[in-house]
DNA sequence: ATAAATTAGTTTATATTATAAACCAAATAT
DNA sequence: ATATTTGGTTTATAATATAAACTAATTTAT
């Protein structure tokens, strides 16, 4: 009947970011924030999770001078999001 | 880009619930504890927050001897389905 | 040169949410 | 008579999301 989110995958914050990456493969931090609409704070602490999930990787290095975080989304990102877009659709047929 | 998600329905459960009723029109409590699997805790909670928001209402009746509640969809409920579900798609297009 | 403001975040505290455990009342089964 | 099941609710706890405060360095303005 209903399958399982991910509940990773399940927060407006973490599928906005998995979802933009997914089109893009890569972006950064400040991109990400701008793009979500996110805080600073919040967006910091999702990334972790994703991170931490292996659902994204992510690069620190330096633009110039100044700190530049970039996030990747990975192999396992990608089918962790298909399989809860697939899941999540058993929820939406009226 | 990406657009707001009612947190009210963003809930596995809160979802599964108001997905059931769209396609049924009328469910009781139990009815919906099985089909979503629920625990009656967490059923009974979930329910009370769709139906403080007018997503649902709830009649509280006997069959026999026993209580039964059953629960409906709103309009209000439907509608807000409708716009989660098209909010929701702003994530999903890869 | 120094102070103020901006950038790019992280950490920590708090509010919100979800979940589970404990409970209740009545009915039915042993 | 008492044990179990039904149909829930209430309350406590765990998990999550969010915001506020902070850090550290860089520009920009004075």
């Amino acid at each position: 009947m209903f399958k399982e989110l991910d509940p990773l995958l399940h927060s407006q914050l973490r599928l906005a970011v998995i979802s933009l990456l997914i089109g893009l493969e890569e972006a950064d931090f400040t991109f990400i924030k701008e793009k979500t609409g996110a805080t600073s704070g919040n967006l910091s602490v999702q990334i972790d999770k994703l991170e931490k999930a292996k659902y994204i990787s992510v690069v620190k290095t330096f633009k110039g001078k100044r700190p530049l975080t970039t996030c990747r989304i990975t192999t396992e990102g990608i089918s962790a999001f298909e399989k809860y877009v697939s899941n999540l659709k058993t929820y939406l047929n009226k």
